[in-house]
DNA sequence: CGCTAGCACTCTGGGGCAAAGAGTGCTAAA
DNA sequence: TTTAGCACTCTTTGCCCCAGAGTGCTAGCG
């Protein structure tokens, strides 16, 4: 792979998807020449351009427009070109005094953060909420509604703290909830959700719940408490950030652009994806998976608490976007969010 | 007011936002003449036109380009010229069916009602959650966090749990907030939120605060459970819809209005003003008092239950927008809303 | 006296066209 | 192997012109 572009080469392809990166136009052979001077002629340049192009990290627009990084050269680019800058210590300062946890709530928290994420970076900030699934059961509170509807209250440690309206067929009483929740709170606090989920489905299969009506009643109501969507939310923040850059500049685009924001289920999907992989993961235009966002890049990173990964965030921008810059704020972030969830709420 | 225009020029009015508001392209005086027979020539209608124009009721974007409605001129159509149409059965039983309260949190029941608004509609869905400030307390409950911070839950009538992290100066063993959240539930229960703001500093002032270690406790730990920030949230939906209208074919439009969207805060104080008058209520262009969305109107109505208005939603569009099919859709979900809520959370 | 037909006038939008600019690929020479 | 030169291509821009749409005004009609 190394030995496919030599050092010369690579060095061309880094200026002009540098030069791409900073005025968004297709770059031509002088000005290569003229900003990134290397006593090579335009010709020269040109000849090179022509081998790049061959070889798909180019592409042009058109016979008279200059080249335009392809996916592949992008890929190349972050994979073997790319010097990540670090974080200035003033820049980390910033970045950390955005956040407090004290006075609110967690899904506050983490919406200042996608916000915090798109503001300097200019770009759209993604924060995806921790999933139900993967933290662990901390409370669980049953308050009777009119007409036999309850609202159930489930607080995981991480702090999260989740409710919905079930139904119970046969109205219980305040006392009964009473016990119920107590029961539960003792047995569960402590277990991951998935586990509580599996507890409560052997339970059921066993005997002794068939003749215990309380113990019945208490299975069926904590089975519909946690069934369904316990989803992770995400929080995109600063869309309009990105109508800035000259991309989007046509009507069209943008459309698709916002049809592609309104569809949070295959976000959470890539970002759930993107959770497998330590540190920060970029994906690349059609890397993404996504539809109508043709041309956006992806920078993620997970963030996690004492037990392992929780959620993840980052930032969605045009390809073209300054991935220098952006990858140590998504990756500070991401680090910064650990830290805080793990050191106060666990 | 009624004798400044005659009725043959309201007539003509009507017919040239009617036709306005299907085509959104300026309209002439043969289309007028044309479109709606009513046995006069186009010279004669130029002539109503160009009263209507000096009258402010009209503008044209340039000489030779018909007529566009001006504000003052929606205004006066909607005032006084609009048949607002009913919803047939079939539409208000679409309506009612998107919407269900078991299985959901509140939260998401708001949101699909905005979402629903926005699909039906075909423009912006917008719904404000119950302000905390207007519903009842029900429960509250404080659960210990690590290094002295405490999860705070607090459940509303309306079936809003909102929830914060605070952190007490000294720690708190779990028997006492036990003891704490008991009290409370007790003596605070069935109060509205405002009122229960009130006891609790009241109850500071007094002089058995300073004795009672516990109740001193008690009382700067709620204060700080429900000062701050229990704003309504807005939920925002569909806005990708409203980029198919022709209006905002141009960025600069487009850029500004999703600017506006992201300052939700303009857009809780026009619907809590809106909140104060009674069934639905427009606002045409600039007397949304929102900036940077020009040429767009927004029509609210507020939701209620037994105790009174609690929250407000409304769909946001074009200024051309079809105000004779959105008014009653607004104001049946409205309603429907309002039904949800009172009958089954109080 | 109100309505209308006719007409001159105005403004926009689109098509066509040419020139300018940018950039390429190729060839031949250093 | 690099480079200078050159012919070629394609887009962009400006310009002009014309068609189309619509207006305002005037004069005549019922």
């Amino acid at each position: 792979m190394t030995t496919e572009l030599s050092e010369r080469n690579r060095t061309i392809l880094e200026a002009i998807i540098e030069e791409h990166i900073a005025t968004a136009e297709p770059v031509g052979s002088r000005t290569v020449a003229r900003r990134h001077p290397m006593g090579l002629s335009p010709a020269t340049i040109r000849n090179v351009m022509a081998d790049l192009e061959d070889l798909g990290y180019l592409r042009s627009p058109h016979t008279s427009a200059g080249r335009v990084p392809t996916e592949k050269g992008y890929r190349f680019y972050v994979d073997t070109l790319l010097q990540v800058r670090q974080l200035t210590q003033k820049e980390q300062k910033q970045l950390s005094s955005s956040y407090q946890l004290r006075g609110h709530k967690v899904e506050e928290v983490l919406r200042d953060v996608s916000r915090s994420l798109s503001s300097i970076s200019r770009y759209t900030g993604l924060v995806m909420a921790p999933r139900m699934e993967t933290t662990v059961f901390r409370h669980i509170e049953f308050l009777p509604l009119s007409q036999g509807r309850i609202l159930v209250i489930l607080v995981t440690r991480s702090g999260l703290v989740q409710n919905k309206i079930i139904e119970t067929g046969e109205p219980l009483t305040p006392r009964e909830l009473e016990q119920i929740s107590n029961y539960l709170n003792r047995t569960l606090t402590g277990l991951p959700i998935h586990e509580v989920k599996e507890k409560i489905f052997a339970e059921m299969q066993r005997e002794k719940a068939r003749y215990d009506q309380l113990l019945a009643k208490t299975l069926t109501l904590s089975r519909q408490a946690l069934q369904g969507n316990l989803d992770g939310e995400v929080f995109i923040e600063g869309t309009s950030n990105i109508l800035d850059q000259p991309e989007f500049a046509n009507v069209e685009t943008m459309r698709e652009l916002f049809r592609a924001f309104e569809q949070k289920g295959r976000l959470i999907d890539l970002l759930t994806r993107s959770q497998q992989a330590e540190g920060v993961q970029i994906f690349i235009g059609s890397e993404t998976g996504l539809e109508g966002i043709d041309g956006c890049s992806l920078i993620t990173s997970h963030y996690s608490n004492r037990r392992g990964t929780i959620g993840a965030l980052g930032v969605i921008g045009p390809s073209r976007m300054n991935y220098s810059a952006v990858i140590p704020i998504v990756d500070y972030t991401a680090r910064l969010l650990s830290q805080m969830l793990e050191g106060d709420i666990e």
